[in-house]
DNA sequence: AAGTGGTCTAGACCACGGC
DNA sequence: CCGTGGTCTAGACCACTTC
């Protein structure tokens, strides 16, 4: 009898998950169908209980499979992705909007000490500043301001991000693979130059997004602030207890 | 041999797991500190190795422990809490903000026919509305309206809600479990009447929240509308690509 | 009653980490 | 080297759902 993980192949789990996966991804299975049970599976794949239990455990903890106790497991209803983090270009095209986004500036700056900091950065290093004004049927609606370290990402100073979206540009040319967000979000009122930016009056309220965006190894690798203008833009998130 | 989980007690994977949590929660044990292995948790509690494994496996992918592969298991770092659920008083209270709670109106409406089919319930469904200001520091802060199914609820209309949290209320005397909300963020300005609950001038900017909340059951339980000041409160989330 | 998931046993081998 | 976690076996009893 054979025990243990010989040969230095994936692990029996492993291959079951792939399997219920693959046949889920192809529309083999769909949501609320039946899955194999733990004793179905230990037979099929000649492991014992315990494996397929812990293929099918896990699987149910991502959310792929749903378990009922006395009943079966069950393929899950297709998540609703909430919080999802997106650029702004890629949430408008989510939405079916177009958006356009106009350069207002683009420059390497070295005095922002306090940004710098929170991307993990010497105080005085150089930093690639990009202001951009977003609109939508020719009318104004978001300002934004992204810096990043000059040093990796300097080469974007002259890219024509008008029509890219940052974040697209920095996943597939620059290698970076993004993970999440930090934000914090509160209310202002327009300044003078916003107000002209967006053409709108001083005194309208504004919604601010600041978020420090960090990469899949952990790396702080962007700072945006950014203003959007109320009634045209709600954030929706989904919140947990 | 008694094998299997006999009389009704807990099962002996979650002793384990409450022990440890215990240890971490009175200080006992702290971030980085090593936890009992998986063999020596077996002879304590006198129970299989799959048993103490499952325990610590679970604990890790709660974030309560962390294991590092011929190493050990120790304990984690402690959380930073995104995007948690809270009631207002209990995100005060995490902050060690004291807050007081003005109830300015409850009543029975029946007229909400929008409200009441967010809650999942028919058009004409008499509801209990609280609306309160929220004051810190004998200012007011923030204006909260919530409902909730009068039928299910309206023991609360008479309850002292200046006091005690209504998410406490709730989870503690109604038996209701909250799981999670699903919210709509914006900017607003502050019109007449809520310039004067607020005492703030009219126009001045507000974080304007508005959040359906839902119980472990699945069921829209309390839909919340609130409004408030800038500068004085920002929300913290984090978001995940 | 038959089948399902939930818990559990008493072991096993392997891969990895730190001394 | 020894101890750790990661994977796995070949069973067991219990609680639950469905028929």
């Amino acid at each position: 009898m054979t025990i243990g993980n010989h040969n230095g192949t994936e692990p029996a789990y492993k291959r079951i998950q792939n399997a219920i996966r693959e046949r889920i991804e192809s529309g083999q299975l769909g949501p609320g169908d039946i899955v194999d049970s733990e004793r179905e599976l230990a037979k099929i794949y000649s492991v014992s209980l315990m494996t397929a239990r812990h293929a099918l455990a896990d699987l149910a903890r991502e959310g792929v499979v749903e378990r009922r106790h006395g009943a079966g497991t069950f393929v899950a209803q297709p998540k609703i992705h909430f919080n999802r983090l997106l650029g702004y270009t890629e949430q408008m095209a989510s939405l079916s909007l177009s958006v356009r986004s106009r350069i207002v500036s683009s420059s390497i700056v070295n005095r922002e000490h306090e940004i710098a900091a929170r991307l993990g950065l010497s105080p005085n290093s150089r930093l690639l500043r990009i202001e951009r004004v977003r609109s939508s049927d020719d009318e104004p609606v978001a300002h934004e301001v992204c810096y990043l370290s000059a040093e990796e990402f300097g080469a974007l100073m002259d890219a024509p991000l008008e029509k890219v979206s940052l974040f697209a540009k920095l996943e597939r040319d620059c290698g970076v693979e993004l993970a999440y967000a930090d934000e914090e979000i509160d209310a202002t009122s327009a300044d003078h130059r916003l107000g002209e930016l967006l053409n709108i009056p001083r005194g309208t309220a504004l919604l601010r997004i600041c978020q420090i965006i960090f990469s899949t190894k952990g790396r702080a690798t962007m700072y945006v602030t950014g203003f959007y203008r109320s009634g045209r833009h709600t954030l929706r998130i989904r919140r947990f207890r």
